[in-house]
DNA sequence: ATGGTGGTTCAACCA
């Protein structure tokens, strides 16, 4: 099972590239964030017609996440639970029914959390301890579970080509890297960085300075196995060859396949 | 280098 993760930074502005990698990269199921649209606003129908299925957690104009599949999805959760006031859309959940087995798969986008002391950066934090306390009560089940999905996280210093310019930016700050840490412990394998334990994997390159063409480079963008899902694992890549098409997301997708 | 670019919605926010 193929299996990925993109940041498309709008839906409606990047439907035609979001089609044309679904053709090209062939994943079972791929979790959307960024789709800055509300449900009704989805292309579905080019979905629908590309052979894949969908589950929506859409919001007007920012965040939103979502699913396409072209297995069947069951039991389908909109929201991280923890925060009843917490109205921006930012985690979908559901199980993939496999031809074998069937998985528990997330699409998610933590938040950013800039700048650093704010209201933003709390929130940040709090979602990072939300989203620890959810992993921990669902790895509790037998399916094997996938959390993929932007984590606005660099990890470590190999995770950025200029470290240095990241030490005051909420993605590479310690409490961020620490609660991404203590998520990881519970028994998760980052399965890109299991499989390319070499420098110079990133997922996201700004727009702006150049960084594409400098590949001035972070890896922010993850996928989590736990035990059960990290045991078929046998290949991850980052997808970049979608970055330099027109009208690129910023992001480039991730894809990991299960065996 | 405190700039620079891009999406959504329409003056401003988010990243």
């Amino acid at each position: 099972m193929k299996i990925a993760t993109w940041n498309v930074n709008g839906v409606k502005a990047r439907l035609d590239s979001v089609l044309t990698y679904l053709r090209e990269a062939g994943p079972d199921v791929i979790g959307f964030q960024e789709i800055k649209c509300v449900d009704e606003a989805f292309p579905a129908e080019a979905f629908e017609e590309a052979g894949y299925t969908l589950a929506l957690h859409g919001q007007k104009g920012f965040n939103g996440v979502a699913i396409a599949s072209r297995l069947p999805l069951e039991d389908v959760r909109r929201g991280l639970p923890g925060d009843g006031a917490d109205e921006q859309a930012r985690y979908i959940e559901a199980t993939v029914i496999g031809n074998t087995t069937a998985i528990r798969f997330a699409s998610l986008y933590l938040p950013n959390g800039n700048p650093i002391g704010s209201e933003k950066f709390a929130y940040k934090l709090a979602w990072l301890k939300r989203l620890e306390a959810h992993a921990r009560r669902a790895l509790k089940d037998e399916m094997p579970l996938v959390l993929a999905g932007d984590y606005n996280v660099i990890p470590e210093p190999v995770d950025a080509k200029r470290p240095d310019a990241w030490t005051s930016d909420a993605l590479f700050q310690p409490e961020s890297r620490a609660a991404l840490r203590r998520i990881a412990a519970l028994g998760f394998t980052d399965a890109l960085r299991a499989c390319h334990p070499e420098p110079g994997v990133y997922t996201f390159w700004d727009y702006q300075a150049g960084a594409w063409t400098k590949d001035n480079g972070i890896r922010i963008d993850h996928i989590l196995l736990s035990p059960q899902a990290a045991d078929r694992l046998t290949g991850a890549g980052v997808d970049r060859f979608t970055r330099g098409w027109e009208k690129p997301s910023d992001h480039a997708p991730v894809w990991v396949e299960l065996g």
